[in-house]
DNA sequence: GCGCGCTTTGACACCGGTGTCAATCGGTGT
DNA sequence: ACACCGATTGACACCGGTGTCAAAGCGCGC
């Protein structure tokens, strides 16, 4: 058999660069691996062969030797499929060009066999790292089954979590102290509040946000101005009309997602109340429902593809082969997105 | 070393569940597959091996042993997070308790080197089928690359694609003409279309229904009623800016999707009009956005998440366990959802 | 009892990489 | 010239499955 013959249809393989370059496989691997102690001589030509055969290593083969696959995992329940998308999308800008490969795990929380679940899963496709996209990365034995399978992780929220060694997260908190300080600057004085869901930690650090501000500008909160949600639009109606309901009502509603806000502006409708005319609004995410509601909605812009790539970045850099964030402790901010639902209160009768 | 002894902490493997049940690896492995030729006694001792040893097969082995990994793609570029996302989820729901995994690719489809990425990615890969979503389900050199390379495909669709072999649809033109006769019925005589961008075959079917329903009552179609949008919000507003402009203008307008329903709201209140009082509208998908806009959206549901699961049934049916469609031949039905965009037109001044 | 063909099973190579450890190489110190 | 040493490199086993093909087991007709 003549050698450079029938490379044409096959795939090249270590064996054929090898035999290419003159040396052995391993020698190959070590050129594919960067490890240490290769003559520059022998590098070269290495890497000519490969270049030649246009060689590019089986994922497989080396996931089976390694015990370990050559991807990483997004695992994630989330409501918000906009969310997920845009982050993969960072994810993926992330790893273009390497040799890494994204799977997409969407788990349900409710469901109790959902450690089971994630644990069978990192054992049967033993990934390198997994993302964990808010709520879950709030749940800690998440984090401990990775640790225990030897995944490496990072834990995605909307607040500082406890191990800033697996986390990325966002400004949140001083967004919406901001969107309120907004608010307040434009005069309002009676504000109400839908909070998200209870057991997450974005909705408890928007609340914390919400009331820092109108502390700050001295304003009070009543209790009956801060209305139960679950970041369903359902529960947005629901706030609404209860907190539209009271009397005084108030002239300014925060909404901790836009689609609790889309919901607190059917209550408005409903009640014949104008937007923003007799009632400013303003929501969390930036979601395509924010632009397309009338009057479009003032909201917050979670930086969430840039996340994305910082994530991916955090949990794998040395596997890529340039980066976008110079550092792996970045807080992203997040940014007020200025639209029509917000205007003056309506003046005193 | 005694048998039996030390499989706590390593998963077992093959050899373990051969050397347990007293029978060589090659048998544990036609046992795993299925394979015929077994006798009923092997077989059962190798199976209750498996159970006390808990074994799962490794699928990085099996993928380097065949060439082929035990997973399945889902090829798109789609505008829509919410439909790619409900359609993950109808896949996931048929490969779930499979040994099949699915990995989510998004591609650009202007992006000039886009074949050339799939090719690349089905190259590393090599999953053994793949799923493409509309609007790059239409291109025939993807459905070519997938043949060339001996991966599967099934191509989804709005409308039947040339190769039924390959493809699962919905009936989108037939609810397209339901919606119309619906706003015909309620007693409307000028109707609008926004039609989806040139090429995608959605837009085409879309537009087609909205035609059939017309000539069927008899009613004209003045060429300038049917304005071009690409189903994006912004060319919804442009398109519903222009036919509202038009005199006389429409009493209804259908757009092609819900995104661009909402743009035509927008350019509706622009212009003081009251919806529906002085304007019906109907869109498609049956969007998050269509329940959050006021009023809520008359929309086509289009059964996204059933499409997930037939063609991943499809594709990959004799993997699957268990299967839902008993047929690969469904059409399944797209459904018209009122809620409150609709009403009789404004008598005639 | 023997040869035959069919069914059932196993030995062994192989998929394409990586880890281990020993062999080889060129240069030094004496 | 020789023992020695660190830097390079390669031979070989191994990861955990599957394909090939031959061998063993078995029932049957003669």
């Amino acid at each position: 058999m003549p050698p450079g013959a029938l490379q044409t249809t096959r795939k090249p393989t270590i064996n054929d660069v090898a035999s290419h370059a003159g040396v052995s496989k391993k020698t190959v691997s070590r050129v594919i691996n960067g490890s240490p102690g290769l003559s520059a001589a022998t590098q070269e030509k290495v890497e000519q062969a490969i270049v030649a055969l246009g060689y590019v290593p089986n994922p497989q083969a080396r996931a089976l030797a390694l015990g370990r696959n050559f991807a990483i995992v997004l695992l994630h329940d989330n409501p918000n499929a906009q969310t997920v998308q845009n982050f993969e999308r960072g994810v993926l800008d992330a790893i273009r060009e390497s040799e890494l490969a994204l799977m997409v795990r969407p788990v349900d929380r409710r469901s109790p066999a959902m450690l089971d679940d994630i644990a069978a899963f990192l054992q049967q496709q033993r990934p390198i790292g997994a993302i964990i996209l808010p709520p879950i990365s709030e749940r800690d034995e998440i984090g401990e089954l990775c640790r225990s399978m030897g995944v490496r992780f990072v834990r995605v929220g909307s607040a500082a979590l406890d191990d800033d060694d697996h986390s990325v997260t966002s400004t949140d908190r001083i967004a919406v102290t901001e969107a309120c300080r907004l608010l307040i600057a434009t005069g309002h004085r009676r504000i109400g509040f839908v909070r998200g869901p209870q057991g997450f930690r974005s909705a408890a650090e928007r609340e914390l946000g919400f009331h820092a501000a109108l502390e700050a500008a001295g304003l009070p909160v009543p209790p009956d101005y801060c209305a139960q949600g679950d970041y369903r639009f359902e529960s947005g109606r629901s706030a609404g009309r209860l907190l539209l309901g009271l009397d005084p009502r108030p002239t300014a509603i925060f909404a901790s997602n836009d689609e609790m806000a889309a919901g607190v502006m059917h209550a408005a409708f409903e009640r014949n109340l104008q937007i923003p005319r007799d009632l400013s609004l303003v929501g969390f995410d930036d979601s395509p429902t924010a632009t397309h509601v009338w009057p479009s909605l003032t909201t917050v812009r979670w930086p969430i593809r840039d996340m994305g790539v910082l994530a991916a970045e955090k949990l794998v850099g040395n596997f890529l082969p340039k980066r976008r964030f110079s550092s792996d402790f970045v807080h992203l901010p997040s940014e007020l997105i200025e639209r029509a639902s917000i205007a003056p209160p309506p003046s005193e009768t």
